[in-house]
DNA sequence: TAGTGGTCTAGACCACATA
DNA sequence: ATGTGGTCTAGACCACTAG
């Protein structure tokens, strides 16, 4: 379980002080959080287990329990690590139900979180458009995989999603693999091709259902939809997904919670 | 500049120890925070000012420095502190520039962010629906004032918000004042009235326009605005505000990141 | 009982702002 | 020069989980 030799954040110091004055100050517990961002991204620690423990790390990084903690402290902010007192703390993963809805806003206005079922309706090699090759930071016409699915919430159709990967690191998702896979789609990704994603951005807006959208969300053409766009990202802000939801907002929601 | 008695977090021990056995653990960081969220809710402290140093208050509630700074940390991460290294930590207030758009989530899609104007076209006392009622609280038909308001980007009427607040809390709320006062809506609570808005729940949909929003937003009737429903708490969560804004979203758009 | 994260302390020193 | 928040350390002990 040894590491081959943690990278020297105090070149050839004595015992004690850090040099801290630079021309932009970065401090220990900062370079600690990379490293260990660093080794997310590698797949040294894998969705789901366990990372060394804080005195541990503290002694291959040679430094204080404390600083350590204050990095841990940081990615658990951002579900990048789940802390569990008295188990240590674990990698985040989107297979446990806790975080199984974490990208998920759509809530019905009365009774329970109905659980999802997804129809998948496409599944196809495309060009980017300028659009969504901006978005993902990609050249324009770069080879994407297009997804298309129906969300149903209790058996009735309330989401029309379009998504887009880059076909590199999805190569071999099929219509197939789709069709048979159960739990949310990020942990397909996770589990089948390595990518996890950990933030996203959205943006919201009213728009008039199309034909399109109308026959498969069983609404009348023309009628309000929510339309969700969000662009996913992965260690170091890597953009790898674009999506475009439609919802029927008649009986849900979109919730968010202002700080 | 000296409280009258700090209250005693641990009955009468020696120098020491903390009890921290009981039915539900309650870490002394916790309780600090809690006196600090008291001092500001009974405005002790102002929005803008800054509160005691933390060696002050560390010596004021006989802890360590580090204690009250965890307390610190958790309110400044909840923005009701704001920490200025070398200066001190202030009250976080709706006037600063940099909390000003803090719970406004609409956005051109291209261009800078516009800075809004406001017309208020309606300010009357009523009665809670049954709705709002929920929303805030309060027993249905409590008294309430309404205020509606059409927000200018760029001088184009975009969003139109029907407003109510407890009538109690907001008596000498009129029509002339608001038309009057320059700045964000929170900025008047929190001077004017003492309510100081510190978090809100947004519900949001696509909806149809009705023939008076389409004739105030200059949109056609029946054309897609996105509707948002929001709750506002002040300290002690204590619902302060019912708001619902009808937003025109052909050029602008509800951001929200998810994380 | 052992191991993990969580709390609390005391002290040293750094970075930043202001006078 | 002084005072503020920010970092880092070392050590003690508590809360929680599991063998």
């Amino acid at each position: 379980m040894e590491t081959p030799s943690p990278p020297s954040l105090r070149p050839q110091l004595g015992p004690r002080r850090t040099p801290r004055r630079s021309a932009v100050f970065d401090p220990l517990y900062r370079q600690i959080r990379h490293l260990l961002v660093e080794s997310l991204r590698r797949g040294e620690w894998m969705p789901g287990s366990a990372i060394p423990s804080e005195t541990e790390l503290a002694s291959r990084f040679q430094v204080s329990q404390g600083t350590v903690r204050k990095a841990i402290d940081e990615l658990a902010s951002e579900n990048l690590l789940v802390r569990r007192q008295g188990k240590g703390t674990f990698v985040a993963t989107h297979h446990e139900p806790r975080a199984q809805y974490r990208f998920l806003r759509l809530a019905p206005d009365r009774g329970e979180p109905v659980t999802a079922s997804s129809r998948f309706v496409e599944c196809a090699r495309v060009r980017a458009t300028a659009e969504i090759a901006a978005r993902l930071g990609l050249r324009s016409s770069a080879a994407l995989i297009h997804l298309r699915r129906v969300l149903l919430f209790g058996g009735l159709p309330r989401v029309l999603d379009d998504i887009w990967l880059p076909a590199g690191r999805f190569r071999d998702l099929s219509g197939e693999r789709l069709a048979q896979y159960k739990g949310p789609l990020y942990g397909l990704f996770e589990t089948e091709f390595g990518v996890r994603m950990i933030r996203a951005e959205e943006q919201l807006r009213a728009v008039a259902a199309t034909a399109e959208d109308a026959a498969l969300l069983q609404v009348t053409a023309g009628s309000p939809l929510l339309r969700v766009d969000r662009v996913a990202y992965t260690y170091g802000d890597r953009a790898i997904e674009f999506r475009r939801g439609h919802c029927v907002t008649n009986d849900f929601h979109y919730w968010n919670k202002l700080t």
